[in-house]
DNA sequence: GTCTGTTTACAAACTT
DNA sequence: AAGTTTGTAAACAGAC
């Protein structure tokens, strides 16, 4: 398949704000947590778009990952050496875009700083989740499984809750690589109108690529090569992987739940009835925004301030 | 010096 | 119309 160069979609800028953008990235990456440099790099490899200007668009990128509270700065530990932090989602900003639009999100993802339930240091979160992501990751590896950088973007990774991130990568290529033809449309998330869906853009062979006119997906996956972590048909959690890939339900997506089900949510997931991804987004019954309250913007709360644990996620509140 | 991160300010687009 | 979200620019400080 020719790959889109310029003079065609991908030279267009994304419908996705920066936020959506970063999120992305996170997401993709296997230990959901990416440095700035890596962010960068994800972007400007997908987006054609994002090679030019640089200086620009990295500003303000970087003005929303210190002014939205859904991202949160994870220090490096000692043997990471590098420069800045690593950057990760909250856990629970995963209704931001519950309306489907990844330009503009329905409500402002807020963190409440009147928690008396979390622990008060953010560098509980960030060791929870550096945690996880180690936990995860050690066993992948004692599973001989090498989890592809994108395997996230491909396959479908999701929460064990069932949920996914409406932004996430695996739905953005769920949506066309699960519903060729434009069937059950019904059942998608709306997407910006100004651009047309990508599977009324592409053919399923071309959705490994991406799909997306205006994303670009480098050595992302070929087509003719087997994916690893297809290689092994267990997952993270010893769990058999293929069942719940077919089904769109696969390892946790980030190191923790982000939308539990209403009823609690085993540390190791059990294995999920395999939902249909795109069927299994952000169901509204369990948006945790109905139990939230909002809160002005007028006085935003840094998320240093106000990030404590992933406990503290069901305290977060999106603001309108 | 460069990169990273924070903050302020403003305008445009969008939603309610 | 008012409020919210996003994008952009810019200044600044600290780390590498």
């Amino acid at each position: 398949m020719p790959r889109p160069g310029r003079n065609t979609y991908s030279d267009q800028k994304p419908p996705y704000s920066y936020i959506s953008l970063t999120a992305m990235a996170i997401q993709s990456s296997p230990e959901k947590m990416l440095p700035l440099s890596e962010i960068y790099k994800f972007i400007m490899d997908r987006f054609p778009y994002y090679r030019e200007n640089t200086q620009r668009w990295q500003n303000s990128l970087r003005h929303n990952l210190s002014f939205n509270d859904c991202f949160i700065k994870i220090p490096r530990r000692p043997d990471q050496p590098g420069k800045g932090s690593f950057w990760a989602l909250h856990p629970s900003c995963g209704d931001m875009f519950e309306n489907g639009s990844f330009l503009r999100r329905r409500k402002r993802f807020k963190v409440l700083k009147s928690d008396h339930l979390a622990p008060s240091k953010p560098a509980d979160a960030a060791q929870y989740l550096q945690q996880q992501a180690k936990l995860r990751l050690s066993a992948l590896a004692a599973g001989g499984t090498h989890l592809p950088q994108m395997s996230g973007y491909s396959l479908g990774v999701s929460q064990p809750s069932g949920f996914k991130h409406p932004f996430a990568i695996e739905n953005i290529i769920a949506r066309e690589y699960k519903m060729p033809g434009g069937l059950a449309f019904s059942a998608m998330q709306p997407m910006p109108a100004a651009y047309p869906l990508p599977n009324q853009l592409t053919t399923v062979g071309s959705s490994i690529g991406t799909g997306w006119p205006h994303m670009y997906s480098p050595g992302m996956i070929d087509p003719a090569t087997p994916i690893s972590m297809a290689s092994s048909d267990y997952s993270a959690y010893g769990v058999p992987l293929k069942p719940l890939c077919h089904g769109g339900q696969t390892l946790p997506a980030i190191p923790v739940p982000i939308k539990p089900t209403p009823a609690a949510v085993p540390a190791l997931p059990v294995l999920p009835a395999p939902i249909p991804t795109i069927l299994s987004n952000s169901p509204p019954s369990l948006s945790p925004t109905s139990s939230q309250t909002a809160t002005s913007q007028s006085s935003p709360a840094t998320p240093s301030e106000t990030l404590t644990s992933p406990a503290s996620a069901l305290h977060s509140v999106a603001v309108h």
